[in-house]
DNA sequence: TTGACCTACGTCAACGTTGACGCTTTGATT
DNA sequence: AATCAAAGCGTCAACGTTGACGTAGGTCAA
């Protein structure tokens, strides 16, 4: 690429030493008001651009942090990338980004080059298994936050959703609108924080009325057609069902086509619950009712964090669970 | 953070020089096999990892590629992102990540931000009006790929769809099964690649039948409001239309309710044609028939291009077009 | 009048790496 | 046996910046 200026060409410009220009663009103090305007006036001219990776070899901070996500095509994840490169912008930090598209060997590639770019911090939605690995990162003194799990580790961050509580939500909405047979579609992707969903499910039903069936489950692909396939198979055990609740929208509307597609009407028939509150959610038709998260909070909550990480590396936040909110549309 | 093991400290528990780390590590030659063997020990033991700010600051790479989009909202661009993040790993640089906005201003800020980090070349979703600007950036030397817009300038590489074929398919495949009362709904955000869609739209008419009423054309917003707003529009101006192309999926899901809302069969009062093949569009019943756009492969070229530019800073690359598909599916 | 202190600079070294070049040693070629 | 080339290393400086420290001149109170 074409270098731009140099300290040393503002300050052989200006007349002065690169030192005091150096003081002048981090507004330092210890130069009179001339030689600022002086030397202001020279940075316009040339385009003067301080070169950050001089900067940061000599300061340890490269004004970068990184962002590891898991997989782009979770619908999920773009408003949460965006959020973050934004609240970063503000703070004067430029964001890396990479995936690790579930896969622990990949996640550590990445994570490798971002320590080789000095990343000043790091936010991560981890791939299953990796978190004893980010805690040793963590102990090593690098800024690290664990997004969208609830993480028991002392010295490492999270952010995450009480889906616990949404999962338990949904539940209870179905059996208040008089659902009384009915089944939770989970994932088979068996990473603890997946578990959370299914247990606030089922803890709905522990004081659940006496004429309520006990509650089922299947556990399939987190995709579209995994809902399909997981209401299929629920309708295979017992054809009487009234009520689901799914473990993401896209599975939602997977099952919501499924359901149609066998007869079935949605809601009167059988009720669905999705969780996420994705975009396509309100689209479907009937409108899915679903466990709405907040993800321009979990954004700006992850990097607040960080940033207070980067800014005193000693200090050890303690997990953050946010609340989250059921909205009730055409599908219950 | 917590900074690592550097050349110095390998070499000294090796026993040779730091310039001797660095060929091993570069792979440069100019070592012993034995000494190979142990340097790549001492390395592995100390976890050493080439700091690349130092690197960068005497090479002159970085070994960073920088993405602009717009907005990650778009649901066009995640998989875009992640394309280019994935190939730009298996280079061996890591991708920053930031977004304009459609916003000429911010675009400058983070393109500032970008060259204060000496990124090896930049990836742009341009905002509008700021194709002269960054052409400037690529005289000065930056290697620098336009991404879905055509441009007419030289020295400025780029990569997009032939959206205007597209348009044209749709109307073609609209005429062609019998629709003769037509209508587009157009993007009110007024940049030149958005008029391409219009002019292949209108171009399919040139030769169309004789009873083929003359088309119709609105400007909305480019949402899925927009598109329930274009339908509405439309229908006031003429109720018997019975054929609709848009401008993106978002718009032609959001005509498609309006038009069922409105009392309307899709297809069989009113065929519907979308455009980018968006996951949306398949979910949808019935399912849109639309223009796909192979987002892989866009994401692949503009990173080889670029590869390419970094490469050999002089070469010139012809802006590339690449061909679009109609998918027939259930709305037509 | 002294000295303590402040302001407004400058000088030098260092961050971790690589480019340029130089020095041995070895082996092959004349 | 003398010459040359190559292999295998080391030395030094530089990339652009900032931390640590030095210094010249001015101010002000004792």
């Amino acid at each position: 690429m074409a270098t731009g200026a140099t300290l040393r060409d503002v300050a052989y410009r200006v007349g002065v030493s690169p030192r005091t220009v150096s003081r002048v663009v981090n507004d330092e103090g210890g130069f009179s008001e001339a030689t600022r305007a002086r030397v202001l006036e020279a940075v316009e001219d040339l385009g003067y651009q301080p070169n950050m990776l001089a900067r940061g070899l000599i300061t340890r901070r490269s004004g970068t942090v990184g962002l590891v996500g898991v997989d782009m095509t979770d619908p999920f994840f773009p408003a949460m990338a965006e959020g973050i490169q934004n609240e970063a912008r503000e703070t004067g930090r430029t964001m890396f980004f990479a995936c690790n598209d579930g896969d622990p060997r990949r996640q550590a590639e990445v994570f490798k080059s971002m320590l080789s770019h000095a990343v000043d911090g790091v936010i991560v939605f981890p791939a299953p298994g990796t978190v004893e690995e980010l805690a040793a990162h963590a102990r090593q003194g690098m800024p690290l936050v664990i997004v969208d799990d609830i993480v028991e580790f002392p010295n490492l961050a999270s952010v995450s959703f009480d889906l616990e509580d949404g999962a338990n939500q949904a539940a209870q909405h179905l059996l208040a609108t008089g659902r009384s047979r009915i089944a939770m579609i989970g994932s088979e992707v068996t990473v603890p924080r997946n578990r959370r969903r299914e247990r606030g499910f089922l803890r709905a039903f522990k004081n659940a009325p006496t004429d309520t069936a006990p509650p089922e489950l299947v556990r399939v692909q987190p995709t579209v057609a995994g809902g399909s396939d997981g209401l299929a198979q629920l309708l295979e055990r017992r054809s009487d069902l009234d009520g689901i609740f799914a473990f993401n929208d896209s599975m939602a509307v997977g099952a919501m086509r499924a359901a149609q597609s066998a007869g079935y009407r949605v809601p009167d028939d059988l009720a669905i619950v999705g969780c996420n509150d994705i975009e396509m959610s309100g689209l479907v038709s009937p409108r899915l009712t679903t466990v709405r998260l907040d993800r321009r909070r979990l954004s700006a909550e992850a990097i607040r964090i960080l940033n207070s990480l980067i800014e005193a590396p000693e200090t050890n936040p303690a997990p953050l669970v946010l609340p989250v909110e059921l909205v009730v549309r055409e599908s219950t």
